[in-house]
DNA sequence: ACTTATGCAATAGTCATACTTATGGCCCAG
DNA sequence: CTGGGCCATAAGTATGACTATTGCATAAGT
């Protein structure tokens, strides 16, 4: 399909600072590069405008917008952050991001998760404990144990928004901890423990143990993130 | 311009719960219900799609998606359901999103605060003491004011997505404070020394004593909005 | 010299038509 | 009942024509 092609192209190239804020473009610019026609253009350009990264003037053209005024918190341009060499300040954000929301998620899905999802988290949890006794914490099965395990946490809270932004940024950042090598075959006995101990402490809807259990992981893993943070996790191929 | 007014519409009609999840429309149907060209329908099809609201396949038609695979913080979708029936809801998630973010944007803000944000937070709580004591808990004035503090926070946190999400959904929630009558016009002086310690911290650098000060001015916003949990608003009219 | 008004070209916005593409559902055969 | 093929469905794309708004350049006025 050739508007999500044009879309993600000129997505990364703002994203990325190769169209800088107050580069101007035409659509009939834009046709001519691409070879694409006025359609295709004008409605990938839409979606851009919506999100905020360009303004469309007549007379003046595409605008592209400085960076404090995108939606910083749109999926698809966490995505081509976290695809270009900005990747290292994305994680950076997003590791904040969830320093603030899940230790309250925690605690919301303390007093409303259902029963059913109470189970499932200790089960995650119980999940966790025994992939990274056996070593197997690089896994990729504890990977997805892992972000199975901080999703439900969000969804359980109740805010669709923690579990819409989590939902869709964890696995990435959880995966880039997995990629340089931040978690370890072996597990920490302390960070095993805690996701059981809020599993636990949501379970059994103490709100404030769960918070601090919570906190506690996300801090410890930021607490990683910043002794590796010379370790640079070379930016991926900038191909879309 | 007719794109803006019909991706309004829609995205109302979508939000508000007038198209369900599972309802298929096709682009002609569009075009003959609203009279517009089929350019015009798809641009704002395009943009309905980017925010996951729907999804469009040949031979289908444009399908409304469930509910959770909506982009939960997209602005335009936030500002849809604060607009519609939904209105208590949201602003009840964006307060606990605030709940999350706040404290740790001032945290953050205690170590990256330029000196001039610092000085003008100190500036904005000594404004908002001086109107508290006036009586004038309830104007324009106290409420810009407050809006002002609080993004200012958010942005000398140094993390673009706090600043980013704060900026855009700030104003709409402390407005709505004020017209719940929940602003009293002689503010609690606690809340009025929250607001100067919590800028005192921020400016001297204090991140644990910034965070605990902001939590306090959220939690007593929260507790606020609980005891008048049965006052409610009327939704605005349905007309955007 | 500075300010205001006017006109025109620039570029997006909209409409209509034609053609292409992929795909879901239905029908038929084994 | 299952699998394969075909066709109609509806989105996806291209193009030409026309409309609408507006920014900039120029001219006129003070």
């Amino acid at each position: 399909m050739l508007h999500a092609g044009l879309l993600d192209d000129l997505g990364c190239r703002i994203a990325w600072g190769r169209l800088p804020p107050g580069t101007v473009l035409t659509t009939a610019a834009l046709e001519a590069e691409y070879g694409l026609s006025r359609t295709v253009v004008r409605e990938a350009v839409r979606v851009l405008e919506a999100m905020r990264l360009v303004e469309a003037r007549r007379h003046v053209g595409i605008t592209v917008r400085p960076r404090p005024e995108w939606n910083a918190l749109d999926v698809r341009l966490i995505g081509w952050n976290l695809a270009g060499p900005g990747r290292q300040e994305e994680l950076g954000s997003l590791m904040e991001l969830r320093q603030a929301i899940e230790p309250v998620a925690a605690r919301l899905a303390a007093t409303r998760a259902s029963a059913g999802d109470r189970a499932e988290l200790v089960a995650l949890a119980s999940r966790l404990r025994d992939l990274g006794r056996q070593g197997l914490g690089e896994s990729q099965e504890y990977l997805t144990a892992d972000i199975d395990f901080h999703r439900l946490v969000a969804q359980s809270s109740g805010n669709y928004m923690f579990a819409g932004v989590l939902g869709e940024v964890i696995g990435e950042v959880l995966a880039g901890r997995t990629r340089l090598g931040l978690s370890p075959a072996l597990p920490a006995v302390e960070a095993l423990d805690l996701h059981q101990i809020a599993a636990l402490a949501i379970s059994g809807g103490d709100a404030d143990a769960a918070e601090r259990a919570i906190r506690a992981i996300v801090e410890e893993a930021r607490r990683a993130a910043l002794d590796a943070g010379a370790a640079t996790e070379p930016a991926p191929a900038a191909t879309v």
